[in-house]
DNA sequence: CAGGATCCGGGGGGATACTG
DNA sequence: CAGTATCCCCCCGGATCCTG
């Protein structure tokens, strides 16, 4: 799941509410809908999250944290927490290491 | 570099001690040389690890965390321990759905 | 509106061979 | 031993179109 960039963006969406599959693609930018569709697929399968199917016209399908997905966004949580601390200080550090090392990593 | 999983798992063998290049690839099952090298030039260039080459013949080049890389790992290692707590649950999760729900996910 | 089905290209990453 | 250089395959995932 940490692999599957995203798996926790969606998870990220839905702290503390529930979404409709439209309101997910809008929210999640840049994601396309066969990958929603994959992404909510997998997460509903393991039981992160419940998928909710309205029998109305037009159709409404309401996707919401578990339990055990808010736990894992909490975890989550935690490790985007150390990328906002520390995410100056890497990008400084990269541009220093690009500018002692040329082109050792750059194309 | 969450979504890169070769960083963490070269991450996580050097937590408390340093290895050289053919160590950390023995350690990390299943990473071609190439990309060891590449995630080390990332890892560095981040100022993750410090790459030390000794003017020895045969050649030796160590790599040790910085504590920036030991506070990443910290933070790496909170979520691992919720996978390693709810593995379990989710495996049983994702056997359960696929009984109840018939290849919706599976080919 | 929610999501299957299909097509397709780009690039991540492995295998291999070579070098200082 | 610690890389670099090259080739090349696979499949992830985006675009697009269609349906209940």
């Amino acid at each position: 799941m940490i692999g599957d960039k995203w798996s926790i963006l969606v998870i990220g969406q839905l702290r503390d509410r529930t979404l409709r599959f439209g309101e997910l693609h809008r929210a999640v930018t840049g994601i396309s809908q066969p990958m929603l569709t994959l992404t909510l697929r997998q997460l509903e399968r393991s039981g992160l999250l419940t998928r909710t199917v309205y029998a109305s016209v037009p159709p409404r399908v309401e996707y919401t944290l578990t339990e055990l997905g808010s736990t894992l966004l909490d975890a989550a949580t935690a490790l985007g927490e150390w990328a906002a601390t520390h995410r100056k200080e890497i990008g400084d550090n990269r541009r220093r290491h690009d500018d002692t090392h040329p082109s050792r990593t750059r194309p």
